[in-house]
RNA sequence: GGAGAGGUGGCAGAGUGGCCGAUUGCGUCGGUUUCGAAAACCGAUUUACCUUCACGGGUAACGAGGGUUCGACUCCCUCCCUCUCCGCCA
């Protein structure tokens, strides 16, 4: 949520923000117009309400002393009456004006390139070269020999879940150790281990609903949504709460499976692993000084890019433009590796700043030294890293001429050996 | 699933119709003291909106919403949330 002080004060900036976000431009206005009429209305129940509180203790006393408090009683009705009206416009305005509000997108920060769509991404860094491969296969045809069980997962659960048996599996176990191992022994994370189903509110918190119901699960009986990635309960670790400056920033690891509907996305990589209902990603999460936010989202993507050269992964970061990118950050990048037999670049990790647009929604506040004021925390969080995507790569990339997958070393003592 | 208790300021916890925006303790910040620190002592310390050049002043908010009342933190109703006990269970 942005702040209604900034919509007032900047109009113009936080338009040109939101509608190159793909949003509706034409949101600023009605939210200054509501705004003001909300503050109009303010004023005047306040001050209806102030006129029955002096003269509440006025009757009071008079009915104490018994003077004739008939004339007194009429005033009195008269000004409820008022306020019933005026405190119904009051409320009314609130939610229409809250509503716009959650309408609204961040607003990208400047140096993030305008652009509608994927073409005016931006690669920002390369690393590693792309592996020659003499017959490269796509990773669910080299995946039947290590346990890629695809008609099973189908028929127990449909389309767009995977199971696997045996070497698979055992590496996705391992990849979650090294990435955790990194993020704690060498990162400065706390390792969290949270809830996998959370409340709408925490959604809210996120930006995740009201926006993109369609796109989670939802146990209607307990009105609990399956989390559509770790980064939802990671956020919500201090939702309400305000920290003490001392304590950012604070840094959180977790790994959770992702359960996502993919609901826009029928038809689209329906073979292979990497497009699924149900994926697991170990995600890092940060809650950082609004002066500092900037720089720790550089840190943060670079602890992502860490774990891929480790895995000897080639990649980019791509710089992700305005239109392109999620609708509650203000920057992001993404990491994509690439993978010979799908020849194609697999996005990995997604790492964003969200500046304060998160921490208005969930509360998250701290103790400002400077103002003594208590101020929004910038959030960031980015994938660091997603098995899903990993797990291809890997496969594609080296495959063996006799059909076996080599391992990059990081992996060797996680995973116990040095092959598949 | 059954029974009970409760939601008040950064935290803990008083307040049971007007005298309460709220006693007190802890924490935090500033000061005195000290070579420095601790302790002790003194003072400050919720938020939003309106108003003022400023100092300041005003109004509202005690989980949310509704009701009773001239007046609600306080009484009633609904909802949300938390905790405790019993049952069941990995």
């Amino acid at each position: 949520m942005l702040d209604i002080k900034r919509i007032r004060e900047k109009p113009d900036e936080v338009r040109e923000g939101i509608s190159a976000k793909g949003g509706d431009g034409t949101l600023v206005e009605r939210a200054i117009e509501l705004d003001k009429r909300l503050r109009e209305l303010k004023t005047q129940t306040e001050n209806l309400r102030a006129e029955q509180k002096k003269k509440s203790g006025d009757f009071g006393r008079l009915k104490k002393e018994g003077g004739d408090i008939a004339k007194l009683q009429n005033e009195l009705n008269d000004l409820k009456a008022k306020l019933a009206v005026g405190d119904d416009d009051l409320t009314r305005t609130e939610k229409d004006l809250q509503a716009v509000l959650d309408d609204m997108p961040n607003v990208p920060h400047k140096d993030v390139p305008r652009g509608t769509s994927a073409e005016q991404n931006v690669v920002v860094k390369s690393w590693g070269d792309i592996p020659k491969i003499a017959n490269p296969k796509p990773h669910w045809e080299i995946g039947k020999a290590f346990g890629f069980e695809q008609e099973r997962a189908s028929r127990m659960s449909g389309a767009g879940f995977q199971l696997f048996l045996g070497p698979l599996a055992k590496l996705e176990r391992a990849l979650i150790q090294y990435f955790l191992h990194e993020h704690t022994e060498k990162n400065g994370y706390t390792e969290a281990y949270c809830p996998f189903l959370v409340r709408p509110h925490a959604l809210y918190g996120t930006g995740q609903l009201p926006k993109f119901q369609v796109e989670l699960f939802h146990a209607e009986r307990d009105d609990l949504y399956l989390i559509p990635t770790a980064e939802t309960p990671l956020t919500n670790i201090h939702a309400d709460e305000i920290l003490a400056e001392s304590d950012l920033p604070k840094r959180y690891c977790g790994y959770t499976p992702c359960f996502r509907r993919e609901k826009g996305a029928a038809g689209a990589d329906t073979r292979g692993m990497v497009r699924g209902h149900q994926f697991t990603k170990v995600e890092m999460m940060e809650f950082q000084h609004p002066a500092k936010s900037y720089e720790a989202h550089e840190t943060l993507t670079r602890n992502a890019e860490k774990l891929l050269e480790g895995l000897e992964l080639p990649y980019k970061r791509v710089l992700i433009c305005t239109g392109d990118s999620s609708a509650a950050n203000a920057k992001q990048y993404d990491l994509e590796v690439y993978a010979v037999g799908v020849a194609r670049w697999l996005e990995v990790s997604s790492c964003s700043n969200f500046e304060d647009f998160q921490a208005r929604r969930c509360k998250i506040r701290y103790k400002d030294s400077v103002t003594g004021k208590n101020e929004f925390v910038h959030t960031l969080n980015g994938s660091g890293l997603a098995t899903s995507r990993i797990i291809p790569a890997l496969l594609e990339n080296n495959l063996q001429p006799d059909g076996s997958v080599r391992l990059p070393k990081a992996l060797h003592a996680y995973y116990g050996k040095a092959t598949l």
